[in-house]
DNA sequence: CACGGCATGTAATAAGTTACATGATTTA
DNA sequence: TAAATCATGTAACTTATTACATGCCGTG
């Protein structure tokens, strides 16, 4: 399951060019998958020359031709077979986290300041993945685990958090009052 | 922060070998990032090279030489300096929520199988997050806080799964009931 | 006696990220 | 008039993964 894998799987419910896929791609792999164009188009020829997808140009007025993809019979039975071979591995890379393992060596500033860069990001996924279902009325019980498994987590890490982060606070305030 | 970067991180706490340092990753560092000793040792002469550390070598009877390492001075401030200019992302990418994604693909049987072994996985790592503290009676506000985060996650998920898998076990029967 | 733990490393490969390169249209 | 959207792509680089390669020791 890589980028390749992922646009055949959009394609699967209809054409698309590469700039609609990476428009799905922030809609609805956000939570566990995110690829720009520099991934996204390569992974397209890629398809093509494989034999999985077709393409139709559009010419645009003074737009660059715009290349409509179509997934082929070969194509599905590909995704399918991806889909069947795949190990559910689940990977976090966090450098924010990292960050926080080595908190004592920071300020409580630069703690602080990492705990809402990370908190904004959160509150962003969380916005994309209650506004994402309105799009399209008809989601997947599978799309639902996805977004909804998502959304378990992120609005627990919220929560967990805007606690932690008021007892950091607090803390420092304590240890002021103490100097004073 | 990368592996470089953690090794210089486990050294700034004491010397370690490139397999001390394995396992500390294994017990400290799992929920946020996995490392192999394809990216442990290379990082280790990367970092001997850049005089960010300097090691020992102890012969050992038929067993190869032991590598201690110990961090340098230019080692912690470059540490240090990478810690200051992290930017706090986090990442994740899941093969397991992008087959869930495509579950209307898959057979209930194997939408079941996918859930299990994520939920064993899950549960080793609670189990790891659970454990660790143990090693060590002194743990940081930081290192609680990033154990703390990962175990809030992992148990709202084990939930969230266990109740999801139940319904579809429910439909599934549900479906065998109509059709007999 | 087999398996897990101790102990190190290399080389080839895969995969994705970032920066570069271009340019019109629509909206605030 | 500045920014966001539409629209495509390449090339260099970084990074990590996987498989390979070796071999002893202690425990069950």
């Amino acid at each position: 399951m890589d980028v390749k894998h992922l646009c055949l799987g959009v394609l699967c419910s209809g054409e698309a060019s590469g700039y609609d896929i990476k428009k799905y791609f922030e809609s609805s792999f956000r939570h566990f998958f995110v690829a720009g164009y520099g991934s996204i188009y390569p992974a397209l020829s890629s398809l093509l020359e494989q034999g999985f997808v077709e393409v139709e140009k559009l010419q645009q007025e003074r737009l660059p031709d715009k290349k409509i993809y179509r997934i082929t019979p070969s194509g599905r039975d590909a995704f399918q077979a991806a889909l069947e071979s795949t190990v559910p591995r689940h990977k976090v890379r966090s450098q924010f986290l990292a960050l926080m393992h080595f908190a004592h060596l920071l300020s409580p500033e630069q703690v602080c300041a990492a705990l809402d860069t990370h908190t904004v990001e959160l509150q962003a996924l969380l916005d994309t993945l209650m506004l994402s279902p309105a799009n399209d009325e008809s989601e997947n019980y599978g799309e639902a685990f996805s977004r909804n498994y998502a959304l378990v987590s992120t609005r627990a890490l919220l929560d967990f958090i805007r606690v932690e982060r008021a007892s950091i606070v607090n803390m420092k305030a304590e240890s002021e009052k103490t100097l004073a």
